[in-house]
DNA sequence: GAATCGTGGAC
DNA sequence: TGTCCAAGATT
C-alpha cells in the first residue's frame, strides 16, 4: 500500500487544475525517470524543471522536489498516512491531502475537487458562489465517507464529474443520482455551481530577442527564482512579466546585432494576454564569447538547437524560438 | 479573500 | 477570435 503512496500523490500533484490527456506522457516520463521517492528526492533542480518543462504551473515542480525531499528527510522515505499530516508538505493543499490520504491509506476524508464541488452543488442545489460553497460542499459530503473503501467514493464522485456531470451540457437522463438531485428537479442543472463573474484578461505586451550562432547555438539565460516562469529558462526578453512594461521595439534589443523582425506570438497565460514581438539574429561562429556585456543579457550560455529538449523551456519560449527559424 | 500561477482543448 | 475550464496551492 505504502508504495502506491508515491504514484498517487506524483499523478495528483500533476493532475492539479491540468487534464488527464496533459498529465499522462509526464507522469510516465517522471516514473521512468524516477521510480521511487527516493530517486526523485536526489534528483537534480534542473533535471526535475526540464522533465516538467511545458506542464505549467512550474512552482508545482519546485515543491515537488521539496515534498520529496521533506518525505525521505523527515518521513524515512514513507509518505505519512493521514490528511492532517500529508496536508504540511510542500504543494500539498485541502484537495491533494484528502485525495492521497483515502486513496493510498484508506484515511475516511472527504475529498473535494472541482468535480465534486460540482456534482454536489447540483444535487443539493447549493446558491453559494465559489469558492465559499466548498466548505459547504466539503461539509454535506464528509458523512458518507467513513466506509470501508474512501478511496472509490473519492473516485467514483470525481468520475461522474468528468463524465456525465460535466459543466455544460450534462448527461443526467443517465447519471444514477438524477433521482436525488435537486438541480435536476428544477430543471437548473446547467446554472451550478454559482462563480462569480471573471475579471477581463488585459494584455501585455513586450519583446523576444532569439540569438542564433551559424553553429547552430542558441543563446539562452534562466529567469528569477519567483513569479511567472520561475527559475525557467528563456531567450533575452524586455520584462515582460512585470505589470508596467510594454516595450515592443528592437531597440530594447540586449547587443548590437542584425536584428530582423521575425513575427508576433501571442499566449495567454491565467490572467494576462501576451503578445511578443520577435526579433532575430545571426552570428558568426567564431564568436565563442557572451554576445556582449550587457546587463539585460546577463547570465546565460549556448545550447544547440537540436538539444532543446534537455532544456527547461516552458512552451511560451518554444513558440518564439519556433517563430525566429 | 483576492491575486497569482501555464497550457491546450472544447465549443 | 474569445471564453471557459481541468483531479488547486500559495501568498
Amino acid at each position: 500500500m505504502q508504495a502506491d503512496a508515491y504514484r498517487v500523490w506524483l499523478s495528483e500533484i500533476m493532475l492539479q487544475q491540468t487534464t488527464v490527456a496533459a498529465v499522462k506522457p509526464y507522469y510516465e516520463k517522471f516514473l521512468t525517470l524516477w521510480p521511487g521517492v527516493a530517486d526523485l528526492a536526489s534528483a537534480e533542480d534542473e533535471a526535475v524543471m526540464v522533465a516538467w518543462a511545458g506542464l505549467g504551473y512550474y512552482s508545482r515542480a519546485r515543491n515537488l522536489l521539496k515534498c520529496a525531499r521533506a518525505v525521505v528527510g523527515e518521513f524515512g522515505g514513507q509518505f505519512p498516512d493521514t490528511a492532517s499530516q500529508l496536508q504540511k508538505l510542500p504543494g500539498i493543499g485541502p484537495y491533494t491531502a484528502a485525495a492521497v490520504a483515502a486513496i493510498a491509506f484508506r484515511d475516511p476524508v472527504a475529498v473535494v475537487d472541482g468535480n465534486v464541488e460540482r456534482v454536489v452543488t447540483r444535487l443539493l442545489a447549493i446558491e453559494t458562489p465559489l469558492p465559499q460553497a466548498k466548505e459547504l460542499v466539503r461539509g454535506a459530503l464528509q458523512p458518507l465517507f467513513p466506509t470501508g473503501r474512501p478511496g472509490d467514493l473519492a473516485q467514483a464522485f470525481m468520475d461522474l464529474g468528468a463524465t456525465l456531470c460535466s459543466p455544460k451540457r450534462p448527461t443526467c437522463s443517465l447519471c444514477p443520482l438524477h433521482e436525488h438531485c435537486q438541480a435536476y428537479a428544477d430543471g437548473q442543472q446547467e446554472r451550478f455551481p454559482v462563480k462569480l463573474p471573471k475579471l477581463k484578461k488585459p494584455t501585455r505586451k513586450g519583446a523576444a530577442f532569439v540569438l542564433i550562432r551559424d553553429d547552430q547555438q542558441i543563446w539562452l539565460q534562466k529567469r528569477g527564482p519567483s513569479g511567472l516562469l520561475a527559475d525557467m529558462t528563456q531567450v533575452p526578453t524586455t520584462n515582460w512579466s512585470s505589470r508596467e512594461d510594454g516595450e515592443t521595439s528592437v531597440d530594447a534589443s540586449p547587443c548590437k546585432a542584425d536584428w530582423q523582425n521575425a513575427g508576433e506570438v501571442r499566449h495567454t497565460f491565467t490572467h494576462f494576454h501576451l503578445e511578443l514581438s520577435v526579433y532575430s539574429a545571426r552570428l558568426s561562429s567564431g564568436r565563442k564569447t557572451t554576445p556582449a556585456s550587457s546587463e539585460t543579457l546577463a547570465m546565460g550560455w549556448w545550447s544547440d538547437l537540436d538539444a532543446l529538449n534537455d532544456e527547461a523551456l516552458p512552451n511560451l519560449m518554444r513558440k518564439v524560438i519556433a517563430c525566429a527559424l
